[in-house]
DNA sequence: GTCTATAGACGGATAGAC
DNA sequence: GTCTATCCGTCTATAGAC
């Protein structure tokens, strides 16, 4: 592995665990393994290597939420997304960032997390637009509104383990999500004949 | 006012802002209008004026949760606590902190940021029980699950409003919560005979 | 009680040898 | 391309004058 990449990764992991500001071009280089200045002699500076391992980790959270367009019906897939894994008390790698002066500060790093934001919620704005259409979830839903509350409660589960340094209190917020959406749901209308072929059912509805 | 209640103001305004690692005892005192090495007179450090300063952040988020003991029906509260203006750009005064690798560090502030969350999720709960017990909510909520969504929706929120850079899609996360609530909601049943305190208009639905 | 001066370590970045 | 040496600023904390 060249050192530009080992360089990238050490800077992903630190921005995870420690963030932006308090990640020192040293603390990069002695976890890349590489010795003091090689930095400058692939990068501007820490800027443009946060902004180059920052641009992986943004790829990844977005292809993540692809899943979110998947088989099955449109509130089966939420709830599936919802229900993945996650490691509550590492916090989120994107959402972090905002709680780093220095990177809200940096209109190229602050634009990078807005953006990945945007992505995920379009992601989510499909599949419920995809529920309200089939009457799976009422037609009082916003998807665009629902979206950003579906990315909230993720968030601030995050926010949550991290002050427990435990994973149950982001789990029963998640639950507590399921919870409602399971209360507010309905059978979707038979949106075409061969509703209950699974692989397709959300390919040929009208 | 004293030196040292200036030094608590200023470090609390600073946590707010910077957090806890990036707010230097330089910058306390140079906010607060005392001189150098004032702290160390009043406080053993960093970490204790730290602990002052926040324990009065704490105190003051915890008494706005009790403003979902108030009037009106259960539900009715839940959605005008969640309404309540909140400047989401400037991000949560509690959850910010938890994003701070030192403070998480710290077990007396990390302590103090969870024992916040179980206070304001100790009031949600309350609410969400009587509104379960009253039939307004589905009897399939668990009182402490909503809570934490509830939470987690109000420091999600927060998370978006910091990378956005704008109130909106903070307000949007909290209007799709309430939609859901409102697409759960039934008529509460008149709950209970002989159990009239304080004004009853919640009661006299359904 | 409040301040000035300063210690010793670490921050981001650069110069230039190899 | 990679490394060593080093600059100058800031960090948390302390000593001690006033």
């Amino acid at each position: 592995m060249s050192s530009r990449e080992r360089l990238t990764e050490a800077m992903a992991s630190l921005l995870w665990e420690r963030g932006y500001a308090a990640t020192s071009p040293k603390d990069v280089m002695t976890r890349a393994g590489v010795g003091q200045g090689s930095i400058y002699h692939h990068f501007a500076g820490k800027h443009e290597l946060a902004v180059e391992a920052f641009s992986a980790v943004v790829d990844e959270a977005v292809g993540k939420a692809d899943a979110l367009a998947g088989d099955g019906s449109p509130v089966d897939r939420m709830e599936r997304y919802l229900s993945k894994p996650r490691e509550g008390t590492r916090g989120c790698r994107v959402g972090r960032m905002t709680q780093d002066p220095q990177v809200v500060a940096d209109s190229e790093l602050i634009e990078m997390v807005d953006g990945a934001f945007d992505a995920i919620a379009d992601r989510w704005c499909a599949v419920i637009a995809e529920a309200v259409a089939d009457g799976e979830l009422p037609a009082s839903v916003v998807p665009e509104e629902l979206a950003r509350t579906l990315i909230a409660v993720i968030q601030g589960g995050y926010v949550l383990a991290r002050a427990r340094g435990s994973q149950e209190p982001m789990d029963a917020a998640i639950r507590g999500m399921i919870t409602l959406l399971e209360a507010v749901r309905e059978p979707p209308r038979a949106a075409e004949p061969a509703h209950d072929h699974q692989s397709h059912q959300h390919k040929e509805r009208s």
